[in-house]
This record gives structure tokens, C-alpha cells and sequence, in this order.
DNA sequence: CCCTGCGCTTTTTTT
DNA sequence: AAGCGCAGGG
């Protein structure tokens, strides 16, 4: 079975050079391969590979793609650097270096990340003096995020929030932004509105910015929201040498201010855009592409397509009931390992050809247990990143500090951490100082001790910590990275705050294992990077995320891959097992309580079983655990669907519906759960009908 | 100020 | 099951 090189459509992808192209490519169609080729052939045309920017969602995925592009240029010319690929947020950060002047912000600010925006929601909701039973900070940040990837700033919310939930979010939003300013810092989002507005604002920054280049290419472009679906235009609105490549089935990204209408309104936008349809898979075996065609036929509006087989042979997906999530994992692992010790060497499975993907994080829990106890190597994607370890966290916020004393967020993580007798008693009143005299709590730091308000010892061990950063503030730039965080964190002692924390010697040992790999994390940015700075290994990690680990291609090699569903699209393995089929897991309880997105739920599924090549094992539970409790479940409906089971699929929604809206998450055996009253009395009458949390007057 | 233990709530996905 | 907030004793 031969593959052609590339088929009629990906060639006519690859060779539209000029104008606006929008190419529809369906799962495992080949579409990486045609955007390498694509920047093959424009730098074999003679185009400089700086002119050429191509942008991608992951860190991961520009990682790849600049590798196979660096290899397809190798074998022409060598010495050829690839062409600029980049993420967004990673452009977004550049662009804003350049201009910052213009725009007034810092050239330096933190990048912060959803935990650090968590501490600033809760601030916020403090300082509105808004309880959490109102406004809980994770929705607050879904609000603020939805306004944002809108364009929408704080005023602007305030004008069109209705209802009070939103009006108090909208309160909050302008807190929470202040605040943020405050410690020259952007989230996320803010990276690319403050881009936006830059261009809005500037227009010869955004000239010079379009001027860059002359061929723009975006991958995953369904996943766009509007601010990003802005910064494409403003970028290639001059030279119009715009490709953008995705697939509307694929767009799961809804909830994060993603929409499918600016890949389905491509043609609007461009009206002499070539359109070319990639419908040809070369991934999944028959029968599995079969049955993710007919579960995504479910699905209403969507650009009709329907992805053709080039792989024959090949079983149907299996759909295994399970009693429970933890013989759930035995089973898979028990299996997986009768066929790594196969006797047919030929038929042999490696741990790298398998995943198991599932839908919520708490999920691998189980199937981490048993893969250690059949000792079968694995890597965990995403989850509990590195970066979201205390420890870890603790250290960088000692350098972020240390780098911009302004970042209140982390100044007050440290401040007594290890414990030196700054209490929340003494830090209130500093905080009050700092609100009446409009400065950020560093620049009060000084007057502490002369403040009759706190007690004279709390006064001196403030100085002792002021002067603490500011010791290391002066020795900033001089000599190694990697040197002076291993000096620092010996000097202010962590070492005490872990021996409070963690009371076995291998707990401790675990931490300082992780602060030791975090240390290397430095050194290794300090080797590769010319001028490294502590402010740049600060981006670095931010934008890295919960991303790829250096030695992480290493392990992967030799590793089942355990991750989410969000984190598998891109990607696609031999064997697949997809876990946890069930009402409420997937599609998620949230979807089917609103009955809002389950089209995007079927899509998840859809990206779940087109990762698979060779096999596909769909797994549910019977009954699984939930807050301590096992609970009886309905398998999803999505199984049926797969199968052309309509009317059974039908059935299960139905079912789902009623468990999950009158039950308020009710038990195993059908009887309501014991909800507290006032709740229950609550959500009872209004639940049939109402879409969003009834709100109650006090 | 710091630690411990109890009780209450929690329900998704991530650049 | 686990994480958080709060009360009470050192």
C-alpha cells in the first residue's frame, strides 16, 4: 500500500501561491504536510524565509512544524533557517515589544497565567466585597475572558451586562484589570486585545508589522477568536497572500471565545478565495473512519464533506462496558499489556503507539495506578504541569518579584513564605496603606516600620525582606541565571518552608527534586539562548505553559500517552483506547444541563476517534465515583450515534437530561441526592425550563 | 503569629 | 476525595 507523495487536491493546496486560500481539511488528510510543503515550495520560488510567517494554536505544534520544514529545506539547500513560526500569543509578545512605547505599557511585563489570574478574580471579588455563593472567581474569568476575546474592555461590559451576576462581574472586570495594570502584567487575552488595539490605535504599527512579511498561513484556523480573526486581517490585508487551513468538525474551542463562523465565512471575507477540500484520509483504518463519520453527521451546520478512506481493512471500534472507572483501567492496562508481551514479535505493540484520551482531568487518576503496576512507561500531557507545582510556583514568583517588585500577585506569595513573621494581620494594613496613597504595596514596603500601625517587630522584618529583594535586585545581570536563583532560594531558605509543608523525608525530597529540575530549566534556557535575561526566561515559561518538558520527546518515544481530548487534536496514534463514554463525562454534564453545546461535545468525540490508525476501543462505566460516592451511569450517546443508532442515541440524551437537571447530580440509586435545602427548594420548580442558574433574592 | 483539625463545597476543556 | 475557609489552642 503506497501513498501517493501528494494527491490532485493537496498539490493544488501546496501550489496556490498568491491570493487568499482557504483550505478545508478534514481529519488526517494531511494537512501538516501540506503547509511544510507549501513553505518548501514558496522559499524554492525564490521567497525570502524571513517574509514567510506562519502561525499555529501550540507551542507544540510551531515546534513540529518547524522541524519537518527545517528537514523538507535540508534536503534542498543547506544552511536555509526556517521561516518564522510562531504561536500567537508568542507573536502578540513580540509585536508588543516593538511598539510598547507607543501604546504607553512596559517593554517588561509578566505574563500571567490562569493561576495567577485566579488570585487577582479573588481579589477583585474581595475588594466589590462579593461573596463567592454570588460569584464564584472561575466564573468571573469565564466572563471577563468571553469580553475579552470579544474586544470588549470594562467599560464596555458595565454598559452591556445584564442581570446582576453580570453586573458585578462587570465591577469586578475593572477591578481585576486595574489590578493587572498595577502589576504591569497581561493575561492571555490581554496579549492579543492589547495587539488589537495597538493596531486600531497606530496604524504605522500595524504597516509595519504587515510589512514583515508577504505570505501569512494559519493553521487550525476554526479555532480563531475575534481578536486573533482581526489581527489575520490587519497582518495580510496588504499583501493578501493569506492560506488558512482547518476544519469546521474539529472546532472545540467554543468555550474559550473560538468561533466556527470566521472558517465558515472565509469566502465572505476573501470573496476571490481559492477554496481546496482535503477529503482524502490517510490515517484511519475503514471501519473507524466510518463510524466517525457517522457520528459527526449528527451534527447541524457544517460544511458538508465527507472524508474518504484511503486506508482498507481493519475492525469496527469496540465499545466495552465496564462495572467501574477503576476496573475501567484495569481492563485497558491488563490489555495493553497482553499486547505489548505479545509472542508475535510483528504484531508486538510499542507503549508509543497507544493512547488513552479522556474527556476531564481527574479521569487518569486511575489508569496512572495501574499503568505503575504493570510497569508500562507513560507520560501524562498536561494536567498538573510542572509549572503549577507550589514550589515551582513559589520560586518563579521569588523571581518575578525580584525582576518587577510591582507584581503584587507574587510579591504577596512570598512574603511570608517561608514563614518570617509577616502575618495577614500586618499585611492588611500595608494593603490599606496602599490603597489610600494609590501605590503599589512594594513602594509602601520602606514606611512599614515608621507606620505606627503595625507592631515595631512586624516593621523590622518587613525591612529585612525589602531589603532582602533589593540585594538581589542589584546583583541581577551580572554573572549566571542558573547561579544566582540557586543562591537566592539558599538565602531566603525555602528549604524551611518545605520542612513546615511536608512531613516525610520523601515528600521533601520530591520537592526539592522538582525546584532542582526547575534550576536546570534555567541553565538550559541560559545555554540556548544568546543574551538571556531573567525577564526572558520569565516569557519563556509563561508562554511555554503546560507544554512540552525538554527530555519530554525522549520519554515519549517509549510511552502510552495519556491525555485529554482538547490536548489530542493534531495528533494521532496506532492504538486509541477512548475512556470514560458515558452521559455527563461525554458529553459533559455542563453541556447537557444548558443544552447549549453538545454539537461541540460531538465534535470532541469525533476528534477522539479520528486519532485512531489501526484500532479504536471505546470504554464506559457502569457506575463510577463521584465526591466519594459511586454513581450510576448512562452510556453516552455518542456510542449510538457512531453506530446509526438514532433513536437509541435519543433515548440516552432523554434519560441524561432528567438525571442531570431534576437531581441536581443524584446518586447511584436514583434517589435525590441530600442536597442542602435551601438549594434544592431553589433549583426545583424553575430547573425544566431555566437555561442559566436561577439567580435568588436574598 | 502559626499550626491543627473540622466542616463545607466541589461538576470541563487551555493558549 | 480533596481543597478551602474558619475557629481555637499554643
Amino acid at each position: 500500500m503506497s501513498r501517493p507523495d501528494l494527491n490532485p487536491a493537496q498539490h493544488s493546496a501546496v501550489m496556490t501561491l498568491s491570493g487568499p486560500l482557504l483550505v478545508l481539511a478534514g481529519a488526517g488528510t494531511g494537512k501538516t504536510r501540506v503547509i511544510t510543503y507549501r513553505i518548501a515550495e514558496l522559499i524554492r520560488r525564490g521567497i525570502v524565509q524571513d517574509r514567510i510567517l506562519a502561525v499555529t494554536f501550540t507551542n507544540k505544534a510551531a515546534k513540529e512544524m518547524k522541524e519537518r520544514a527545517q528537514h523538507l529545506l535540508g534536503k534542498r539547500q543547506r544552511g536555509v533557517q526556517p521561516p518564522e513560526i510562531s504561536t500567537f500569543h508568542a507573536l502578540c509578545v513580540r509585536i508588543l515589544r516593538r511598539h510598547a512605547d507607543r501604546l504607553g505599557y512596559p517593554k517588561e511585563f509578566a505574563i500571567y497565567d490562569r493561576s495567577d489570574q485566579e488570585t487577582l478574580a479573588r481579589g477583585a471579588l474581595r475588594d466589590i466585597r462579593v461573596s463567592a455563593d454570588k460569584l464564584r472567581p472561575g466564573d468571573l474569568l469565564h466572563l471577563i475572558s468571553g469580553w475579552k476575546s470579544q474586544g470588549i474592555r470594562p467599560a464596555g461590559a458595565e454598559a452591556i451586562a445584564q442581570g446582576d451576576r453580570e453586573q458585578l462581574a462587570a465591577a469586578a472586570y475593572a477591578r481585576y484589570q486595574t489590578q493587572l495594570r498595577a502589576c504591569g502584567s497581561m493575561d492571555f487575552d490581554d496579549l492579543l486585545l492589547s495587539t488589537e488595539e495597538l493596531f486600531d490605535k497606530h496604524p504605522e504599527a500595524r504597516f509595519a508589522e504587515a510589512t514583515r512579511f508577504d505570505h501569512l498561513l494559519i493553521d487550525e484556523y476554526q479555532d480563531t477568536n475575534g481578536p486573533q480573526y482581526r489581527i489575520v486581517k490587519s497582518l495580510a490585508d496588504r499583501h493578501r497572500n493569506l492560506c488558512v487551513v482547518g476544519d469546521d468538525d474539529q472546532s472545540i474551542y467554543g468555550w474559550r471565545g473560538a468561533d466556527v463562523s470566521h472558517i465558515l465565512n472565509f469566502q465572505k471575507d476573501w470573496p476571490d478565495a481559492k477554496v481546496v477540500r482535503l477529503e482524502d484520509n490517510y490515517r484511519s483504518k475503514a471501519p473507524i473512519l466510518e463510524a466517525a463519520n457517522t457520528l459527526i453527521a449528527h451534527n447541524s451546520s457544517r460544511h458538508q464533506k465527507i472524508l474518504r478512506p484511503f486506508r482498507d481493512g481493519g475492525l469496527p471500534p469496540r465499545m466495552l462496558r465496564m462495572e467501574n472507572e477503576t476496573l475501567e483501567a484495569e481492563g485497558v492496562i491488563a490489555e495493553i499489556r497482553q499486547r505489548m508481551d505479545g509472542v508475535d514479535e510483528s504484531l508486538k505493540w510499542r507503549p508509543s503507539d497507544v493512547a488513552i484520551l479522556f474527556r476531564t482531568n481527574e479521569q487518569p487518576r486511575a489508569f496512572e495506578l495501574e499503568l505503575r503496576r504493570a510497569q508500562i512507561p507513560y507520560v501524562l500531557v498536561g494536567g498538573m504541569s510542572f509549572y503549577d507545582r507550589k514550589e515551582v510556583r513559589d520560586v518563579l514568583a521569588y523571581l518575578r518579584v525580584i525582576a518587577n517588585p510591582a507584581d503584587e500577585v507574587s510579591l504577596l506569595r512570598v512574603i511570608n513564605t517561608p514563614a518570617r513573621g509577616i502575618g495577614a494581620g500586618t499585611i492588611e494594613v500595608l494593603m490599606q496603606v496602599a490603597v489610600v496613597e494609590g501605590k503599589p504595596l512594594w513602594e509602601i514596603l520602606p514606611q512599614a516600620s515608621a507606620n505606627g500601625d503595625i507592631p515595631h517587630t512586624a516593621g523590622d522584618r518587613v525591612d529585612a525582606f525589602r531589603a532582602l529583594i533589593e540585594q538581589f535586585r542589584s546583583k541581577l545581570g551580572s554573572g549566571s541565571l542558573f547561579e544566582f536563583a540557586q543562591e537566592m532560594l539558599k538565602t531566603v531558605n525555602y528549604r524551611a518552608e518545605l520542612d513546615r509543608v511536608y512531613k516525610t523525608p520523601g515528600d521533601i525530597e520530591a520537592r526539592l527534586n522538582s525546584i532542582a529540575e526547575f534550576l536546570n530549566s534555567i541553565a538550559l534556557y541560559e545555554q540556548r539562548t544568546e543574551g538571556a535575561t531573567l525577564q526572558g526566561f520569565l516569557e519563556e515559561a509563561a508562554l511555554a505553559g503546560r507544554e512540552d518538558q525538554k527530555d519530554d520527546d525522549k520519554r515519549e518515544r517509549h510511552a502510552v500517552t495519556l491525555m485529554t481530548l482538547h490536548s489530542a487534536k493534531g495528533l494521532e496514534f496506532p492504538h486509541v483506547y477512548l475512556v470514560g463514554m458515558e452521559e455527563g463525562l461525554m458529553p459533559h454534564q455542563r453541556s447537557i444541563v444548558d443544552g447549549k453545546s453538545i454539537d461541540e461535545e460531538r465534535r470532541l468525540a469525533y476528534v477522539g476517534v479520528t486519532r485512531a490508525q489501526d484500532t479504536l476501543t471505546l470504554t464506559f462505566c457502569k457506575e463510577r465515583m463521584k465526591w466519594g460516592k459511586p454513581r450510576a451511569q448512562i452510556p453516552s450517546r455518542f456510542l449510538m450515534e457512531m453506530r446509526g443508532e438514532t433513536e437509541r442515541a435519543k433515548k440516552a440524551a432523554e434519560a441524561a437530561v432528567l438525571m442531570f437537571r431534576s437531581l441536581d447530580g443524584g446518586p447511584a440509586d436514583g434517589r435525590p441526592a441530600a442536597a442542602t435545602p435551601a438549594k434544592k427548594a431553589a433549583s426545583k420548580p424553575g430547573a425544566a425550563r431555566s437555561t442559566k442558574k436561577p439567580v435568588r433574592r436574598a
